[in-house]
DNA sequence: TAGATTGTTAATCGATTAACAATC
DNA sequence: TAGATTGTTAATCGATTAACAATC
């Protein structure tokens, strides 16, 4: 569907772009150029343009970009135009807190199901949803078909559960788990995400970026 | 000090090998290979050479590297080997979710005060420390000396805190706003984290990356 | 029409990979 | 010493930037 492969660095960009798009429009923003985006976004008018034409021509030459147009054609491509139903393991203070997070602001995504282990928790409310015991993840999974799983477990746990997992259907992880989830079904996509390293990065830069 | 100035791609590296070389050593690894770490990691072997030769030689030709060794470099050089003192601002499910982290498997960051503005919040207790009323950060920085700000809170208020942080000492900013935090203090490092973002390419590689 | 700005091709830059001499 | 594996230079690959013709 989309022209050959796009790559990674562009993946990475498209979620900004919507975002900006966002604000643009709730700006009362109604066009805008590649150049004045870049501006906006501390990139150049080139790789913008060169960005959205991976997928085809979204502007008008002489005139520039539609900024809702635009933001409705990237939603799209990123899958958000949907509601991907997704389960949430670990109901953690972080699982709770992805829990809030998607439900306010991540177009695109719904969550049907919230799993733990601790006997204490099960049966606990979050928002709308009741914490059930992971020991129902297959019945709920077979009745419901989520697409995702979002880990906020602990590593062992992890690695146990998502063989089973794809076998009940889930085809994305969201892995917030602090070692890299390795799968190799190759049409199960998985974000890592390592709060840590981002904040060891951080580290770096406040110790060492600024010396020269 | 550093070699002229380090990719940003090598830097985003570096807390991964941390992480690696962290698990071998905990499985007993006392030496390793380029060529067997870039296995392990899905990486080259010449790529690892390069980016540790970014720093230095830290090998031995004929024998590899030493793991315990080279792990304590890239602590250091990530500056992990510091205990660098940081706030949370923002006790909401994320911001006790990230202070949980920190605590646990953040290495080279200690927690040392927690700030929120709603008064029904103040005072609670999160692990040691008990939640301050924002009212009261003035005086705290000027008497603690936090070097890192970490940000669980809204955008706006984000936008109003961070000059008066700067000046009262802040170096870093770990963004979890979902907004692009721009600093234009040269010696300020910032790490804006996006989950939404994340979970969007998420979405992307679920809805068309295996449509080829 | 004239001006603006895209879509797209070509040039540059940087990062990754390959190769190999140095050396443990 | 012979074998292994680094450190480092050279080659390749990919991503970003520049340029410009197409066109609204």
């Amino acid at each position: 569907m989309s022209k050959n492969t796009i790559s990674n660095s562009v993946i990475r960009r498209l979620p900004r772009y919507y975002r900006f798009l966002g604000e643009l429009q709730a700006n009362g923003y109604v066009r805008i150029s590649s150049r004045e985006l870049a501006e906006k976004m501390g990139l150049t008018a080139s790789q913008i343009r060169q960005d959205f034409n991976c997928f085809g021509g979204f502007g008008q030459q002489g005139y520039g970009y539609n900024v809702s147009g635009l933001r409705a054609e990237i939603g799209r491509i990123l899958g958000l135009d949907k509601a991907t139903p997704m389960i949430l393991l670990g109901a953690g203070n972080l699982g709770r807190a992805i829990a809030a997070h998607i439900d306010f602001e991540c177009k695109g995504f719904v969550l049907i199901g919230i799993f733990d282990s601790s006997p204490e928790m099960v049966g606990e409310k979050i928002g709308e949803l009741e914490i059930l015991d992971i020991s129902g993840l297959e019945d709920f999974c077979r009745k419901n078909h989520p697409v995702g799983a979002i880990l906020c477990i602990p590593k062992e746990a992890a690695a146990k559960e998502t063989d089973k997992l794809i076998d009940l259907g889930i085809r994305a992880f969201w892995n917030f788990t602090h070692y890299d989830l390795k799968i190799d079904h190759k049409d199960v996509a998985v974000e890592n995400v390592h709060l840590g390293d981002s904040l060891a990065t951080l580290s770096y830069r406040l110790n060492s970026g600024n010396e020269e």
